[in-house]
DNA sequence: CTGAAAGCGCTTACAG
DNA sequence: CTGAAAGCGCTTACAG
């Protein structure tokens, strides 16, 4: 039923087929509600382009580009005007024209690293949920790229500027094993890192606070009291993954605490990868108390692990994730976290990028805050009996 | 280390910050390795266009035009010279140029539904994968957009073609109750819906084959021996969703199996809703033996319920999902489940889109494939002791 | 088989 | 405050 009034633009003659419902109204003039209300009688005419806004109201066609554009050197009188007639006729300005005249393309980039999930990543996909809402507010649209080894091999990372498909581009996922970033440093192009950053050049960034969330993680499990405490981390190529060992080593070597690498596993971000850290650790350190997890996935995939070995958790071993994924927060026991605001970080991106591009601002280096998610999964170190 | 050698097209003058490595080699000419050698000692021109690569070849800019297009009117001779010179000044055609004359942007839209995590959603992201790869393969970029209420009140779905974003469009998640969806009847414009079909008017699509996954699903449940099989669906404004209805419907009355409404609960597609509908259906029917699910997140949910009112899967109560989503592969018990061919439908859609494009297909209908996956969430009934 | 010319639909100095 | 004109970088008939 409700489909029957919507609305429909252009309707071509019926398909062959006959495929029509028995009942259409008659009266099927239906005009996509524009921004004003068009003259209903008038059928809508095929590709209106800026000239013949022009022709009708009267104006040449700099002054609809102006009206376009929101050049304050038209007079309210005319932009009014020409305003009433472009949404009289309809018209809509071809970017493919206007990127051609402008040099900006209004599109952004958001390059992901070749893994198998990316596009179906928790983490991603908030910090993409953000970017999209931003993007979508300040008139851009999206595109999305995976870097295989074969797209950056033949260029064509740099191929997205120089054949003018983007203005910039956000780089998510990526560390300093990609040496590929390199070819962004020299601003030549604009693009912004996003929740790392790279060291072998200055490239722009926006990323967690990663170093004030250990901080608070390693403070949640050093004021329970626990001492014995291990680290499941992962890609020791990216500063930030680095941030929080450093900051977990420091913290437990200030109160005197023993830290070396035997407390310390890769669990390559990945559940998986998490559970089998936690198996190595609890076998060389039976004495481990708490666990603090470079993400939620390890977390979850070392308490996974630490069930199936009969531990159960917070009671025998304590456990603390980063980032906070909104589907895991009804894991059972939930997950204590340090929460990284991915949603945020993917807006802020955007909204540098874009002013990057733009060259109202020079170089980005921006650091978001984090806070603790305190819940079920930590809880007081057993007292020796 | 790997960074040093690496690969820099234009270096610009170092930051005033001067962050640089101390031990740059000296001699840093390299270049981008692109698709023949390019002369080592040329400085790389400004943005070179296709009337420099035509006065350098001694040809005409039509002549570039059509080397570039591989047009079979050009003579082996000037092809190969034309083709040299491109790779010699590191030429890339300006997209928006091409675009502008051409009427081809060569770039595609998926559109998604608003849902909160659509962009991090296993489901989804299998689809989407299969669209970027084939979509890379056939020289075409994608957008993603997410189909929120305002941006299909203003007409924005529409604006993608007629402002030039993108040459066509790839629905997924949407139903029946998305009416905006017949806007785009009367093939105005390219679009394909993916896995599902639109009733209300004669859409191109492509999904899975539901009606064969159910009935996989319902062959594995009966010849278990099950008679008393519930069925948790959702969206029942989606014809593929209502399929596996139908063919669960058919396949119990066909062997005289009571089925009425009691055996039946919506569960949204989400694992919460799965495990409230699991909770009613078994409250309800204390006697059930089998539960089939229509997605795998709904059938996980569903476990998770029965797991905590004391029921064990499969021994009281056998479970069938459907899509058999990678990272659920290792659930406990792990999932019985429909195999969908999410990725190759996202490469198949993909290219009936650009076919469509072209004009190379009048009316896109296919259907793909589903097997059943057997693992331990089924098993056969319980002999009435 | 190749070239000269028009045209795609805009924006941007430059005049006035 | 507005217009005429050049130009962005391609492709596509149309000639030859």
């Amino acid at each position: 039923m409700a489909s029957k009034g919507k609305v429909k633009n252009k309707i071509a003659s019926p398909p062959e087929s006959a495929d029509l419902q028995g009942s259409l109204p008659a009266s099927n003039q239906n005009i996509t509600i524009r921004f004003d209300s068009p003259l209903p009688d008038e059928k809508p005419p095929e590709k209106v382009n800026i000239r013949d806004v022009a022709r009708e109201a009267g104006v040449s066609v700099a002054t609809v580009s102006m009206v376009l554009n929101e050049n304050p050197r038209i007079s309210r009188g005319t932009q009014v005007r020409v305003q009433k007639m472009i949404e009289r006729l309809g018209y809509r300005p071809n970017r493919l024209a206007q990127g051609l005249s402008s040099k900006y393309t209004q599109v952004l980039a958001v390059m992901l690293p070749p893994l198998r999930h990316a596009l179906a990543d928790a983490y991603f996909g908030e910090i993409i949920s953000g970017i999209a809402d931003r993007a979508g507010k300040l008139g851009h649209k999206m595109m999305i790229e995976q870097a295989k080894p074969q797209f950056i091999k033949e260029g064509r990372h740099i191929e997205l500027y120089e054949r003018r498909f983007v203005d910039g581009i956000l780089c998510l996922g990526f560390n300093e094993k990609h040496t590929f970033l390199a070819d962004f440093a020299g601003a030549q192009y604009p693009m912004i890192l996003v929740d790392n950053r790279f060291g072998p050049q200055p490239l722009d960034y926006v990323h967690c606070d990663y170093r004030l969330g250990a901080n608070q993680a390693m403070n949640c499990l050093l004021q329970l009291g626990h001492r014995a405490v291990g680290i499941i981390y992962a890609a020791p190529e990216s500063p930030t993954a680095r941030d929080v060992v450093d900051v977990y080593k420091s913290r437990l070597g200030e109160i005197g605490a023993t830290v070396d690498d035997s407390w310390m596993a890769d669990g390559r971000f990945t559940d998986e990868g998490g559970a089998a850290a936690a198996r190595d650790l609890i076998s060389r350190h039976p004495d481990i108390t708490a666990l603090l997890c470079g993400n939620d996935k390890m977390a979850l995939g070392a308490i996974r692990a630490l069930s199936q070995q009969g531990y159960q958790v917070p009671r025998d071993i304590s456990i603390v994730g980063f980032d906070d994924l909104q589907h895991l927060a009804f894991a059972n026991p939930s997950l204590t976290t340090v929460h990284l605001p991915l949603y945020e970080l993917g807006v802020t991106a955007c909204e540098r990028l874009i002013e990057k591009i733009r060259g109202k601002v020079e170089r980005v280096a921006e650091i978001l805050p984090t806070h603790l998610v305190l819940r079920e999964s930590t809880t007081m170190v057993r007292q020796p009996n």
